[in-house]
DNA sequence: GGACCTGTTGACGTTTACGTCAACGTGAAC
DNA sequence: GTTCACGTTGACGTAAACGTCAACAGGTCC
């Protein structure tokens, strides 16, 4: 029978899981990202540590530097702790702004999305005609009006 | 009534309209990424430059390096020049490669926008009860089971 | 009781993406 | 004819996010 997921992690053991160096990790505990606990000098990682890396790394997949990284952890991790009045409204707005940026975002993907099948086509158009090589296509960022944003 | 839209741009005229510094943009140029005309030693953008200019920035946001900024798009612009079969194909599995990265990140997107959710409404349920500031509410990365990717 | 693995801190190096002068040119304005 | 905005190149500086290397410590395998 499966034995049952460990509840405490290495630092290599993380390392290996996330696909990133040790160093990386400890650099992000440097930064404030993570603070595990120790046995002796050892970094011991429980399920909490582990997920807020997960949300570093989602963060940095997605561009973010990891200060704002660290801003967002803090929001999602202290909004019991922090909840005073003026904190709690300064936390709304920010996520206003955050939130903002990611429908930016995720508007920007569509927009590329949509150009990779564009390029797709005509690649695979050229292919079905054989490719001879030497007929060239005029370049799409000429045409005179365009919706990039 | 209205004149049309110019056609071609200075760089200061570029760099207000994009709000970045004309530094930036000599730079995306030493880089490869953008090749404007000149008079004289002044540099002249034109319609497809100032495309290329919006693409680049496009990149910035999806948190991409400029060089591969440049390899996509190099693969938006050439799909007609470089047409070699064995071209066509490297290019065609780029743009695979490329997909999957923007189609995780559109995931990581929508995740991130669900917590915004989660903390906003946190938050203005802390509002409504009036914020008695110093009722601790637990942290949510102390839940034993996440679906955090 | 070495060899080896895993871990630690600390210092320094590196790459990317610009910012910041400095020194100079040029055309229009007054 | 000088002031000014706008432009140029070139050199140097810098912040972020690590990589790399050194020197050391604690188990454990045989």
């Amino acid at each position: 029978m499966p034995r049952p997921p460990p509840d405490t992690w290495s630092i290599t053991e993380l390392a290996r899981e996330f696909d990133v160096t040790t160093r990386t990790i400890r650099f992000y505990e440097d930064r404030g990202l993570l603070a595990p606990a120790r046995d002796g000098a050892r970094r011991i990682y429980s399920r909490s540590d582990r997920t807020r890396l997960k949300l570093v790394l989602r963060g940095k997949r997605l561009g973010w530097p990891l200060e704002e990284i660290g801003e967002m952890i803090r929001l999602y991790d202290a909004p019991g702790g922090a909840g005073e009045r003026r904190q709690l409204e300064l936390m709304l707005e920010r996520i206003v702004r955050s939130r903002a940026t990611l429908v930016r975002q995720r508007e920007d993907i569509e927009l590329a999305l949509g150009e990779f099948d564009e390029i797709e086509a005509r690649c695979r158009a050229r292919l079905d005609a054989g490719a001879p090589a030497g007929t060239p296509s005029p370049s799409p960022l000429d045409s005179p009006q365009r919706k990039a944003s």
